[in-house]
DNA sequence: GTCACTAATGGACGATCGTCCATTAAATGT
DNA sequence: ACATTTAATGGACGATCGTCCATTAGTGAC
């Protein structure tokens, strides 16, 4: 009996237990996401989730109550990954220029971290369902609140005083999001012929463009 | 027996008849996508697609060969619905100058012709099964090599001679079908919220950016 | 060691999936 | 009018779907 395997994790269970009831939710999260990465949704089966966790049929609707559910646990999962590892990206210091705080987030969702093949599969995968699926819906919108309004603090900041454009600020935080948008796509698209730093090029031009004294090519 | 309904049509058929193969697959590929769009493509099955039609089940596999075969007709169909209705409202006359030419685009792509419910749940479900489905993928890339020359002709034409920086043409194209592509994905995340024309402002901002001199707010 | 508890198992179950084909019926040719 | 051709029908079919539950087995308390 190995000593680690002893280690009690939050829930009390013992880790590597053979009764462990958070950690094969987990590794159903994990093997649904990994199947729709693999061969899509459509193909995404209780079936084909059980084979890859390991574990029996059942599990599926003792911890879930179906497969539905799980679906929507794996959608909620995903994103909260995306944003804990975003912010984990994006924590500069306190007196980091508004300027930063945008190329960071920039260049976070351009990452290899966040924008990888199983990350865009997934996403775009979601995205297809969720307009007939309410339970993914909500964790679909790249409109998370608290990105959005990061990006609209550090534009009020950068537009300050001397704009007088009501728009400006909300303009760059929408045209930002919707080139992040527009790269994934591409990205999904075009693996081979993608590029992180033209990306991240492309993108600070549209904000030279908005701020010329704020952002250099 | 009407007169109208012994028209004859293209392949010799008449128009109305109750044997007309041409407009039994069109009506399959309609029911196909007009379920994709209510009920999603998970849902969309033979027995759906049959009962919206309005034919029997097996004229899926008689004319398609099979539902796979059907779907991609459909995405297919889809796809260049699409880009005729965008060549329709992009035909300016030939001395339409280049800025005229890019707005057309950018109006176009997101008028009520191309970018409605419909085509927007449609778009984004193809989108997320195309991965997994390389018949489907064909059909899912909004870089269409047309629509991308002529962005990138126009964008030639703008920058003419005094500009020598050698990625602006490229990233206006890029950037700008990636600010038309964060759109749709705004306009299916809130369609309540979603205004035409602050979209095509946006967009007209960012091209303002690279062309200060060609294009005014 | 025994008990109570519950995570985990895996097969049974009815429903529904997509495919296929024997049959029907409408249009055309002679 | 009859024969030929083929679009169209609709049910049969096996496979597979997701759900559910009787059972097994791991775990902590006593």
């Amino acid at each position: 009996m190995e000593l680690l395997n002893k280690v009690e994790n939050v829930r009390g269970r013992k880790r590597g237990s053979k009764r462990d009831p958070d950690a094969s939710k987990q590794l159903l999260i994990k093997a649904t996401l990994d199947s729709i990465a693999d061969i899509g949704v459509t193909e995404t089966t209780v079936s084909c989730i059980c084979e890859r966790s390991g574990l029996s049929r059942g599990m599926i609707h003792l911890h879930f109550g179906g497969k539905d559910n799980l679906l929507t646990a794996a959608a909620q999962h995903f994103s909260a990954q995306y944003y804990s590892e975003m912010d984990k990206m994006t924590d500069l210091g306190s007196d980091a220029s508004p300027e930063d705080r945008v190329m960071a987030v920039i260049e976070a969702d351009l990452s290899e971290a966040l924008l990888n093949p199983r990350s865009t599969k997934i996403w775009h995968a979601f995205r297809g369902i969720a307009s007939s699926h309410p339970g993914i819906a909500r964790y679909s919108s790249t409109q998370d609140q608290k990105l959005v309004e990061t990006l609209r603090l550090a534009f009020k900041e950068i537009a300050q005083k001397n704009e007088r454009d009501p728009n400006l600020v909300d303009d760059a935080t929408a045209g930002t999001l919707a080139l992040l948008e527009g790269m994934w796509v591409n990205y999904l698209t075009d693996m081979q012929g993608f590029s992180r730093r033209r990306s991240v090029d492309l993108i600070r031009r549209f904000l030279c463009g908005l701020f010329p004294e704020k952002f250099k090519l």
